[in-house]
RNA sequence: GCCCCCAUCGUCUAGUGGCCCAGGACGGGGCCCUCUCAAGGCCCAAACAGCGGUUCGAGUCCGCUUGGGGGCACCA
C-alpha cells in the first residue's frame, strides 16, 4: 500500500483519509505501508509542504515503513529523483507501438482544442504526430528536438476496469485522449509515473481520490500496455461541505475557520484536537460500522474492511469531530491528559506545577472537547490573583447587600474549618443554604466567582480543595469587599 | 457541451432479495441527575428521491427521470 501526495498545499482531511485506509489496510494485511512524494510538477510544488505532509502523518500516528526520510528498499521515493526510470519506461512504450513522440508545439495545440470546443467536439489530443515514422520520430527526439510522449490510445473498442467499491467501469476508447506520459522538461506525468512506480514499489492496492475516476481507463490501459498486473483499485468519493452542496470552496474553508473549525490537518492540531479523535472521525467518512463507532487506531485496524467502504460523498460534520475529539479525551489516563495539556498553560503564560495538575484532570476530564478547553476551565488555577466582575458576584434574585451578607457568613463558616476539602466544607455549606432559605445555585454562584472569577468552572468544592484555605479565605474576603462597595 | 461516478433520517451510516411498519451514531427536542458548565442515564421526532419493470416477495436486482459529485492540461 501506498500513501503518494503531490506537495503543492496543506494536507488536509481528503490525503488524510486516504492515508489513514492506506495505513489501516497495510496494518490489516501485513503489507508495507509506503509514503511517495509526487512532486513532477516543479511549478505547483509549494516548499515545506512535504514537511507539513510527513508531520501530519506523524502527530496522526500513521506511521509508514518506507518513505524519504525514512528509507527502505525500493527508492528513491520522490518522483523528481526518479527521472530516469520514467524516461526509460516511456520509451519502452513507444517501442511496444503503445506511445509515441509529438512534436506539436503548445500553440497549435491551443488552436486545435479552441476549434473542436466550437465545434462541440471533444477536445483531445487530434493524432497529429499518430503517424510519424518512428525512427524518424526517434531521430528528431535524440537530436534534441523537443517533444512529449503521448499514449497511443486505442481508436476503437471499449476499455473495462474495474474499481473495487463500484465494479466494472465501461469506457469507450474514443473518450480516452493520447495524454502526454514525459513532459517536455523529461519529467513524467502524474498517468506515467504513478503507474511505474506502483509498479516498481510492488502496491498490490491503490486508494486514491474519486478525481482519478475519469482518468482511471486510461491507467489501466498502461498498466496493460507494459504487461503488467492490474493492482486493486479504489476510488474515494470526495468530502461535501457541511451543507452536502457541493464541495468545500476557499469560503467555506474560512468559515469552517471563523466558527473553529479546519479542514486541515495542521490547523486541527493547532485547535486541540486530539489526533486519535481527528482519526476517528475522518475514518467514519465514507466507512459504515454497524455499532461501537468509537475506536483507537488499533481497533480500526482489527475492524477494517474495504468491502464496507462507501463510494458516495460524504458531507463533513463538524460537530461529529466535537464529539469524538471530547469521547477520546475521556479515554486517556489523567497522567496522559495532564501531558498533552500541560503546553497549553505553559504557552498562555502561565506557571504550572504538576501536582496542581494532576489534581485539576479530574475536575475538567469529562468538560474537555478541545485539549485548549483547559484553558476556559482551568487557567485560574495556576494564577496568583483572580479578578471576579462585581455585577457577576450578585447572585439570581438577591442584591448586593445580601449578597455580602452571604459571603460574610460563608467565610466565617469556611474559616472556622480545620482545612477546606469537600468532605468538610460541602456539608457546612449546605446547612448554611438551609439556614437562609435560599438555593444551593445562588449560595455556590457567589463562592465561584470569588473564588474562581469565572461563571463556569469545575465543580466548586472539589477546586476549593485544590486551591487551599488561604487562598480561598483570602478570595472570599476579596468578594465581600467588593459587594460592601456596591451596596 | 461531452464522458464517468453516486443516491437510506438534517449529517455520517447499518442493510449484500424475506430476519426492516428500516438499526446505530452525531446533531435536535423532552425528562432524570445537578453548585455553574459538562459528562452520564432514559425517552421522542426524523429516511429507503420519483416512476416503471423483474420477482411469490425489493431499501436491496434492472431501466428511465430527477438531484448531487468528479473529470475533460506538457496539474496532480
Amino acid at each position: 500500500m501506498r500513501f503518494a501526495p503531490s506537495p503543492t498545499g496543506r494536507m488536509h482531511l481528503g490525503s488524510a483519509r486516504t492515508a489513514l485506509y492506506d495505513y489501516l489496510l497495510a496494518r490489516r494485511t501485513g503489507g508495507t505501508f509506503i509514503l511517495r512524494i509526487e512532486d513532477t510538477d516543479t511549478k505547483r510544488t509549494v516548499p515545506g509542504s512535504e514537511r507539513e505532509l510527513m508531520a501530519g502523518l506523524r502527530w496522526l500516528g500513521l506511521d509508514y515503513d518506507e518513505g524519504p526520510d525514512v528509507g527502505g528498499s525500493c527508492g528513491p521515493y520522490r518522483q523528481s529523483e526518479r527521472r530516469e526510470i520514467y524516461q526509460s519506461h516511456a520509451w519502452e512504450l513507444v517501442e511496444k507501438g503503445a506511445a509515441f513522440p509529438c512534436f506539436c508545439a503548445a500553440e497549435r495545440l491551443e488552436k486545435v482544442r479552441q476549434e473542436r470546443q466550437k465545434q462541440k467536439l471533444n477536445t483531445g489530443y487530434d493524432g497529429f504526430c499518430r503517424n510519424l515514422d518512428p525512427d524518424e520520430a526517434r531521430r528528431r527526439a535524440v537530436n534534441g528536438e523537443r517533444h512529449v510522449i503521448r499514449f497511443m490510445s486505442p481508436r476503437a473498442g471499449v476499455t473495462n476496469a474495474v474499481d473495487l467499491l463500484r465494479g466494472p467501469i465501461v469506457v469507450p476508447n474514443e473518450m480516452i485522449d493520447d495524454y502526454v506520459l514525459l513532459k517536455s522538461d523529461g519529467l513524467p506525468t502524474y498517468h506515467l509515473a504513478a503507474m511505474v512506480d506502483d509498479h516498481l514499489m510492488g502496491i498490490s492496492h491503490v486508494i486514491r481520490g474519486a478525481e482519478w475516476l475519469s482518468t482511471f481507463p486510461l491507467h489501466a490501459l498502461i498498466v496493460r500496455a507494459f504487461g503488467w498486473e492490474e493492482p486493486v483499485w479504489m476510488h474515494l468519493s470526495v468530502f461535501l461541505k457541511p451543507s452536502g452542496k457541493g464541495k468545500m470552496s476557499k469560503r467555506d474553508t474560512a468559515l469552517a475557520m471563523d466558527s473553529g473549525y479546519s479542514i486541515y490537518i495542521g490547523d486541527l492540531e493547532k485547535l486541540g484536537y486530539i489526533p486519535e479523535g481527528v482519526l476517528n472521525w475522518i475514518a467514519l467518512m465514507g466507512w459504515g460500522v454497524s455499532e461501537d463507532d468509537v475506536m483507537t487506531l488499533a481497533q480500526m485496524v482489527e475492524r477494517f474492511d474495504i468491502s464496507h467502504l462507501n463510494p458516495a460523498p460524504a458531507a463533513i460534520n463538524f460537530s461529529k469531530l466535537d464529539h469524538f475529539s471530547g469521547t477520546h479525551i475521556r479515554l486517556l489516563p489523567d497522567e496522559e491528559i495532564a501531558r498533552r495539556i500541560k503546553p497549553y498553560f505553559i504557552h498562555a503564560g502561565l506557571e504550572v506545577d504538576n501536582d496542581t495538575l494532576l489534581k485539576i484532570i479530574p475536575l475538567i476530564r469529562e468538560r474537555l472537547v478541545t485539549l485548549d478547553d483547559c484553558l476556559p476551565f482551568a487557567a485560574w488555577f495556576f494564577k496568583g490573583t483572580v479578578e471576579p466582575k462585581p455585577e457577576e458576584l450578585i447572585a439570581k434574585n438577591l442584591t448586593a447587600a445580601q449578597c455580602a451578607e452571604i459571603a460574610r457568613k460563608s467565610y466565617d463558616i469556611l474559616a472556622s474549618l480545620p482545612e477546606i476539602t469537600l468532605a468538610q466544607a460541602e456539608p457546612a455549606m449546605r446547612a448554611l443554604v438551609e439556614t437562609l432559605g435560599l438555593s444551593a445555585g445562588q449560595i455556590f454562584g457567589i463562592l465561584r466567582v470569588a473564588i474562581t472569577g469565572q461563571t463556569v468552572s469545575p465543580p466548586l468544592f472539589e477546586s476549593m480543595e485544590i486551591v487551599g484555605k488561604e487562598k480561598v479565605l483570602e478570595r472570599v474576603r476579596g468578594a465581600m469587599g467588593m459587594l460592601e462597595k456596591m451596596r
